[in-house]
DNA sequence: TGCGCCGGTCGATGTCATCAAGCATTTTTC
DNA sequence: GAAAAATGCTTGATGACATCGACCGGCGCA
């Protein structure tokens, strides 16, 4: 699916995706314009969706994050997906399998914001929230076969 | 702590991470070397921890995920998060409060996957898993206020 | 009022991305 | 099994870009 090369491009660009193609090339042993075309036909193929930039919550002043799992009172379903999206401080949120239909991750200041957030929620569903005291695994790429 | 321009910047990054420093400087309405000196003090500042490529796991052949809940058993918290760090396709794990001690969220390629890893856990730790079905909310910002 | 700082522009210079041409190796086809 | 075609690479030329120094205007402050 990804040969050596491939795999070796990836891992260098996110560790640091504006690095310039030249110096991507000489790191896995590629010229430039070999590097480049590698680099769009992973970008055709899926492989890389696009190239980002990893902002940290905290420096915003978001030092707290939270889970919260939500379980929409019957009837509730699409009325709480949408809530969830309009609400901004979620940064993310999986729909499941389970009782918990949605997970999700929340951004805030205080813990008065979560309070304020899940008042929005509390009429139409059940939550559960948990802290994030610290992140054992930080985002990464699963193997990359 | 972050002007309008910043915000504009940091969003423009959001998308693509990769433009160049001349077209990104013309999106926010700056010279070249304005927006570049930005762009040194956001990283500075730590609001940008860094540039990353955005990879899609299902293209790597990982159709599935799943949210894990993992209670560790009396003694054995230590053990757990040293295993969980050591299995690549967590992508990301959280230690949180409450009973359940980390969430993680799991990549794999099918179900029989999922049970191998959980295999692996089973005898240190109560799990809970859920399939994820679908993402109204994908990976966004908080707001940058 | 005058001084210094901050954040900006402009223009020159060296670096980089990109394109076309050509080459070696592998795959396809008859 | 040999000719043809397709891949995937390199090199060198050209135009675009990042970066640096010099300079400028507005603002806070003694």
């Amino acid at each position: 699916m990804l040969d050596d090369i491939d795999r070796r491009m990836v891992e260098t660009l996110v560790e640091d995706a504006r690095i310039s193609l030249k110096e991507l090339a000489q790191r896995v042993g590629l010229s430039s314009p070999s590097a480049s075309e590698r680099l769009k036909r992973l970008e055709e193929r899926g492989v890389i969706r696009g190239f980002t930039v990893d902002v940290d919550p905290a420096a915003l002043g978001y030092t707290l994050q939270a889970i919260v799992r939500i379980r929409p009172l019957p009837g509730k379903l699409h009325v709480v997906q949408d809530l969830i999206q309009q609400i901004p401080q979620f940064s993310e949120c999986d729909k499941v399998t389970g009782d918990d239909c949605f997970v999700g991750r929340l951004h805030i200041r205080s813990i008065d914001e979560l309070d304020t957030i899940l008042d929005r929620i509390a009429d139409k569903a059940e939550t559960s929230s948990s802290i994030v005291k610290a992140q054992p695994v930080k985002r990464r790429l699963p193997p990359l076969l």
